[in-house]
RNA sequence: GGCCCUAUCGUCUAGCCUGGUCUAGGACGCGAGCUUUUCAAGCUUAAAACCCGGGUUCAAAUCCCGGUAGGGCCA
């Protein structure tokens, strides 16, 4: 048999901070990294980026978690699971990584710096008003060893830092081509407080490589960090990932996506009701297309059809009116029953549906005459309070079709009544075959327009909803029963009397 | 301030690599119409864009150069 060639397994992973809510963005990137595996036949890994103590919270990582997969979005490694790599939460890899410390330090490749805040700030400050990139100047770069120990001896506050090199530095993006960097203007960067509290840059560059991260999948806020990663990547003697640069998710005034123009938050979506798979083809799109006019896709359809070269590269705006459009769509394909269920929290969150109250068979009734007007959930309650109440609000004036007066009115909902009071069988078809004809026999007798059957049916309606729209009649009475019926059809007789 | 990234309808985008088929295609939204008791949904339809300036070429949205604008990162 051929030996086979050493074919580098594609192995991709999303790494948060379990430092507040999972943003959307942050949903994005982690769906892109797990459509890439799943084309690729790679690995996916969730690795829990909470090296930041004083701002990490359990509670952040149970709900990525949660959300995550709420989303449809699968790991095959991760903290929640375990895996060949593990631990993947970074908190749990504190000795990892203060052995590459010790050796970067060692090897003379990082050194202490005790500088204060203070002279940073001063320094910072004397190098803008020079018109000078602000980097660091090098103060402690070449300590000697007895100073930095009799420092550390005391106890004098210090973090560690990695020596730049300065050369360029250039590497080839999977959407963006080739970039380079000139790392001479970098300064050297602080890769950790101390030889337990690593910082960011140097904790991914360490479990990237540990964890056999073949490609870097990440936000464009990224980019210009990557240089720094690659000469650390070299300083280790690691191998470097392949990098892909995802353009980043925007307000509607074109900068970064964040908080005060709206929800950032993925939990504020599934909360008002947006269904994870409208979520999913809405967040795809915002970056990429698979070049034909398809926009809507399962996520198994995402999995097959994807590819990271069709990712744009500008920065795309987070249109919400998309949002709604897809999740309408998915709401009125959703099989009636799981459409339900999803339904009745927010009704009982509203007080609208009280247990017993109503059978499995009418509320998916509800639901199912609702469901057209419905962009998200949350909206359920407002569509359909109607079909709960025992006494409806509104004002007697609706009642009225175009400029009938009240006896008109009148005259209409005593002529329905009627109707519906002798109409034998009592479902939607024929309600609606009896009050058809109904409309037409009204108007000849009262004179009306022959076509406008705003006559009778939109008294009727308004007295069976209370609202000045809703679906139709028949639905409604179909759905509330006779006796319902009638007694709503009284009641809006009685306001005009 | 420095560095980097980006640039097609209001928005998401196709087309750009491999110039002509582009009077620039699709979708959302917006307008109109049909349907209709209402609002939706559905169907039909309109308006709407190649950032600017040079160059290369018989021909440029597409290639090259220079601006401009926006964004990100650094502190």
């Amino acid at each position: 048999m051929k030996k086979k060639e050493e074919i580098k397994k594609i192995r991709v992973r999303f790494a948060p901070s379990p430092t507040g809510p999972l943003h959307v963005g942050g949903s994005r990137t982690a769906l892109f990294n797990c459509l890439f595996a799943k084309k690729n036949n790679g690995k996916f890994v969730l690795r829990i980026e909470d090296t930041d103590v004083q701002r990490s919270e359990q509670k952040w990582t149970d709900e990525i978690i949660e959300e995550l997969k709420w989303l449809g979005i699968q790991w095959d490694e991760g903290p929640d699971i375990g895996g060949e790599f593990g631990p993947y939460k970074q908190s749990q890899r504190l000795d990892i990584y203060e052995k590459y410390l010790k050796k970067l330090l060692e090897e003379d490749k990082a050194y202490y710096c005790f500088c204060t805040e203070e002279e940073l700030e001063a320094n910072h400050q004397e190098q803008m008003s020079r018109g000078v990139a602000p980097k660091y100047d090098g103060k402690c770069a070449h300590l000697p060893k007895e100073t930095v120990q009799k420092n550390l001896a005391e106890g004098k506050s210090s973090v560690i830092r990695f020596r730049i090199q300065n050369k360029k530095i250039k590497f080839n993006d999977l959407i963006r081509g080739e970039v380079e960097f000139d790392a001479g203007l970098l300064g050297d960067v602080v890769i950790a407080k101390n030889l337990n509290a690593p910082l960011y840059h140097f904790a991914v560059v360490v479990d990237d490589f540990l964890m056999q991260i073949s490609h870097v999948i990440r936000g464009e806020e990224h980019l210009s960090n990557t240089p720094r990663q690659i000469l650390l990547i070299q300083a280790l003697g690691f191998e470097q990932p392949v990098y892909a640069h995802l353009p980043l998710m925007l307000n509607t005034d074109r900068s970064k996506l964040s908080k005060r123009q709206g929800d950032v938050a993925l939990a504020d979506y599934h909360e008002q009701g947006y269904l994870p798979e409208a979520l999913v083809n809405f967040m795809v799109l915002l970056g990429w297309n698979p070049g034909t006019e398809k926009e809507v896709f399962t996520m198994a359809q995402l999995a097959r059809e994807f590819s990271i070269e069709k990712v744009q590269k500008a920065g795309a705006v987070f249109n919400i009116q998309r949002l709604d459009f897809l999740n309408g769509l998915y709401i009125r394909e959703k099989p009636i029953e799981k459409l339900t269920e999803l339904c009745v929290p927010y009704l009982k969150e509203a007080g609208l549906l009280i247990a017993g109250q109503i059978s499995e068979a009418s509320l998916q009734k509800v639901i199912e005459v609702s469901r057209t007007r419905m962009k998200k959930l949350s909206e359920i309650s407002g569509l359909s309070d109607f079909f709960f109440q025992n006494k409806l609000g509104y004002d007697k004036d609706l009642l009225k079709w175009q400029k009938m007066s009240d006896s008109e009115v009148k005259d209409s909902l005593s002529f329905s009544k009627k109707i519906l009071s002798d109409t034998k069988k009592w479902d939607l078809k024929d309600l609606e075959t009896e009050l058809f004809a109904a409309s037409d026999k009204f108007n000849s007798e009262k004179g009306y327009p022959e076509k406008n059957r705003g006559y009778l049916l939109w008294p009727l309606r308004v007295a069976l909803s209370g609202k000045d729209s809703s679906p139709s009649p028949f639905e409604i009475a179909d759905i509330l029963g006779r006796e319902k019926t009638i007694k709503r059809i009284d009641e809006a007789i009685k306001m005009l009397a």
